[in-house]
DNA sequence: CTAGGGTTAG
């Protein structure tokens, strides 16, 4: 990727009409404003800066009005009204209103009716709406009788939902006297009141009825506020009205009907208005283009392909940060990244500024990319600009940290945002679901409801946490919210009650719903695959097929992994082999990883390994990781040392890797070798993921680590553990010290195996869980082997159900069994 | 000299 801030200028020069605005600054630099003796002389330097401030005005070039200014005031002419109506009217439309206000003030008898019009207009230009309404009322007090200038601008300050009552007075004031049938303007604005003012779409179309005369703009205005109200076939209607008139549509009226039948996905009526912007001639107009860009990019997911958004982009003669970035952000809806962040880089070469939609777009292609790097750059980019606290770019910036992993960066970001809406909200939600600090971001407090992703991501953090208190809590607020029966929070549903542990009532909700898609099938064959009951899994996976329901590719993770924690290897064979021919899924690098899996647990250590060279893509570190996993089982150090030397060939700073190889030579009592790694790991600063497992209590979720002693009830949890110790022995537990990594005698080990932080917290669970309550406990890591074997002991002798969740599965352990059959 | 209509993000 390339070094973003070589190719962006901040602030990039803008070539607004260079042409003509050089000739004006020119004209405007070499006025001789000095006072000459002959009045005539006088006057024509005054009529000469006047026509000069009116260029400025229209052309938008303020900084050379606000310089015409500068030397008008210097010159020590005596400037007339005509000449300081215009310099209200340039004030205002700077957005200056203090200056404007002044000029005004300064301007005493010389006010006239136009002077009040301005400085009305320029008050409802800045959205100070009270004032204008006021100045309009201090008119009248004054004895000006007002023109339609000043009641276009008090009508439109009226179209704010609080000053709506005045406008209705303005409304019987202008029909008296006579301003509505003889000024356009005046019924546009009135249009526009009803339909800002009070959303009566009703009364504004009668406005539009009773006008004796329309022109384009008025056709346009009315079609705009029917499409904008999502009103389409009100909107075509009056189009086709509009043309039997004899009107003939513009770039404006093309543009608004475009992006409304874009906004509503009715992608048949655009195409038919692309034909009509061919026809007439629009298609060289810069705004029409962008919408057309717009709205193939957008039907791209009907059709599969942008390349139509391209065309139009190409045969564009002109192209602005508009067209740019919705040919960008239809690339990002496609998943193609990469070609996106090509454009992008193009677009910087053109010297085109990126703007806040541009930065969004393509910090949600960032998120999706391996790469975290470019994301970083463009952050620092949007820091430059001064737009990451922009609501827009802030909640795509979030996202993205939500993406890869970095909750702090997110909530750095969420901290500086301006204004928080409920994107903001769900994107933090979305990026702390890992932690328990995502339920304190307290969504109630805001006066912003929560929508269906809130509550998924509130699901999908309970389910990381495998807090099913939690779960449960959110679960009832749905209900009570009237989200019961919504399709994604169901599925969200299935997957928190399976990760917390509870395959029953994940079920239950499944069985419940009325309506399923193929992420709910998917989620529940996970489910019961991760819950060791392959056969169930598999019994639902030929259901969704029988119904019909076509399934993806997680469809086939999920069964293939269900095979595999059975070992199933036929089975197995049979889907990976079909799930080609028969639905057109490739098989992807997970897929052939569960294959490896499968091979791998079952001991076929040769076959899995001649599988992975078989692959028709260069195996990936999670392929060989999965197979070095299985040479530990099976303690094939050879094979073994073959897939670590590969993985760390493609992850050099994985610390996993190093503890695996470790564990594997500490299996075989190769105490030196484990110390070599220990080194080499120490130099290269890498640091073992440190295990530790939790459990949840009273609504409290309590952590332990390796012979974590912190705990209030330590004592009585080590008591437990003596205790349990003991009667295990009897039964005839023999403590597996493969386990243990240190070279130390025996019995000694057999005392540290006690202090492993999944038997710390069965115990924990043992006194402070009622009977016949199951024992639920979670492990960041996988579950190790000794206390595995340990736990179906204590199941025996405590009578308890134990469920443990480790980093790839669930273990269901009662009376001395394990529903993973051993087989993990 | 003062007034009215359109486009891009999640």
């Amino acid at each position: 990727m390339p070094c973003l801030s070589c190719l962006i200028q901040v602030p990039l020069a803008i070539h607004v009409d260079g042409h003509r605005s050089s000739e004006l600054r020119k004209a405007i630099s070499t006025l001789d404003l000095t006072p000459h003796r002959d009045e005539g002389r006088t006057r024509h330097k005054l009529i000469n800066s006047s026509l000069l401030l009116k260029a400025c005005i229209r052309s938008g070039n303020l900084d050379l009005g606000k310089l015409l200014h500068h030397k008008l005031i210097h010159s020590g002419l005596p400037l007339d009204s005509v000449l300081l109506n215009s310099l209200i009217s340039l004030y205002s439309k700077c957005g200056d209103w203090q200056n404007a206000l002044s000029i005004f003030r300064g301007m005493g008898d010389m006010r006239d009716l136009v002077s009040w019009s301005a400085l009305i207009s320029c008050f409802a230009n800045n959205t100070m709406d009270s004032q204008a309404l006021l100045t309009f009322l201090r008119m009248l007090q004054s004895g000006i009788y007002p023109n339609e200038y000043c009641f276009t601008a008090s009508i439109r300050s009226s179209s704010n939902a609080q000053y709506f009552s005045i406008g209705r007075v303005i409304f019987g004031f202008v029909l008296k006297t006579g301003y509505f049938d003889s000024h356009v303007c005046v019924g546009c604005a009135l249009i526009d009141m009803f339909v800002k003012g009070s959303g009566d779409i009703q009364s504004a179309r009668l406005v539009f009825d009773k006008m004796r005369d329309k022109n384009l703009v008025t056709w346009t205005l009315m079609i705009t506020r029917f499409a904008q109200l999502g009103l389409l076939n009100q909107a075509v209607d009056l189009f086709c009205s509009m043309l039997v008139s004899d009107h003939t549509p513009d770039r404006f009226t093309l543009t608004s009907l475009l992006s409304a039948s874009v906004e509503i996905g009715f992608f048949s009526l655009g195409k038919q208005l692309h034909s009509w912007v061919i026809r007439s001639g629009l298609a060289s107009d810069v705004c029409v283009g962008c919408t057309l860009v717009d709205m193939y990019a957008k039907c791209a997911a009907d059709d599969g392909s942008v390349e139509n958004s391209r065309k139009v982009f190409n045969s564009m003669p002109r192209h602005n940060v508009m067209s740019w970035t919705a040919l960008i952000s239809g690339y990002v809806h496609g998943r193609q990244e990469q070609e996106a962040m090509k454009l992008f880089c193009n677009m910087l070469h053109d010297h085109v500024a990126p703007n806040c939609f541009t930065f969004s777009s393509v910090l949600k292609a960032c998120a999706n990319l391996p790469d975290f790097s470019f994301g970083k750059q463009l952050h620092a980019q949007t820091i430059k600009q001064d737009l990451s606290a922009i609501n827009c770019v802030g909640n795509s910036l979030i996202n993205m940290y939500a993406r890869a992993g970095k909750a702090d960066c997110a909530r750095k970001t969420f901290n500086i945002l301006f204004e928080k809406n409920l994107s903001s909200y769900n994107a933090a939600i979305d990026a702390n679901a890992n932690s328990e600090e995502s339920f304190n971001h307290d969504i109630g407090h805001t006066g912003i409801g929560p929508s269906s992703f809130t509550y998924a991501c509130l699901l999908s953090g309970a389910a990381c946490i495998g807090t099913i208190a939690k779960g449960e809590q959110i679960h009832a607020l749905v209900v009570k919210s009237g989200f019961g029966t919504d399709l994604c929070i169901n599925n969200a549903l299935i997957s928190m009650y399976s990760k917390c542990g509870n395959k029953e009532a994940a079920l239950q909700v499944f069985n419940d719903m009325a309506y399923r898609n193929v992420i709910t099938w998917t989620s529940i064959i996970s489910a019961l695959a991760k819950h060791g009951f392959a056969t169930k899994a598999l019994e639902l996976f030929y259901e969704m097929l029988e119904i019909g329901v076509k399934p993806n590719d997680v469809t086939y993770i999920a069964v293939l992994s269900a095979c595999s924690h059975v070992g199933l290897i036929d089975e197995a064979w049979k889907h990976f082999n079909s799930m080609h021919y028969k639905y057109g899924i490739c098989p992807r690098m997970e897929h052939y990883a569960c294959m490896v899996d499968l091979l791998g647990r079952s001991g076929l250590l040769l076959e899995a390994i001649k599988f992975i060279y078989s692959m028709p893509f260069d195996a990936d570190a999670l392929v060989w990781r999965t197979f070095l996993g299985s040479c530990r089982v099976h303690r094939n150090t050879k094979l073994g040392e073959h897939a670590a030397k590969l993985i760390l060939e493609r992850e050099p700073q994985d610390p996993a890797t190093y503890i695996l190889l470790s564990n594997l030579y500490a299996s075989e009592g190769r105490w030196d070798d484990v110390a070599a790694i220990r080194k080499s790991m120490k130099q290269k600063k890498l640091i073992k993921e440190t295990g530790y497992s939790w459990i949840e209590v009273d609504n409290q979720v309590h952590k332990f680590h390796v012979g974590d002693t912190s705990h209030p009830q330590a004592k009585k949890i080590y008591d437990e553990l003596d205790e349990l110790a003991l009667k295990i022995k009897n039964l005839g537990y023999i403590p597996n010290t493969d386990f243990v990594l240190h070279d130390v005698e025996d019995e000694q080990k057999g005392h540290y195996l006690f202090q492993h932080s999944e038997k710390i917290a069965v115990a924990f669970g043992i006194v402070s869980i009622p009977k016949p309550k199951p024992i639920r406990v979670f492990k960041n890591l996988r579950v190790c082997g000794d206390c595995h074997t340990a736990m179906k002991y204590i199941s025996i002798v405590t009578g308890r159900e134990i469920v443990v969740r480790d980093a790839y599965r669930f273990h269901h352990i009662k009376n001395g069994k394990c529903s993973c059959n051993d087989y993990w």
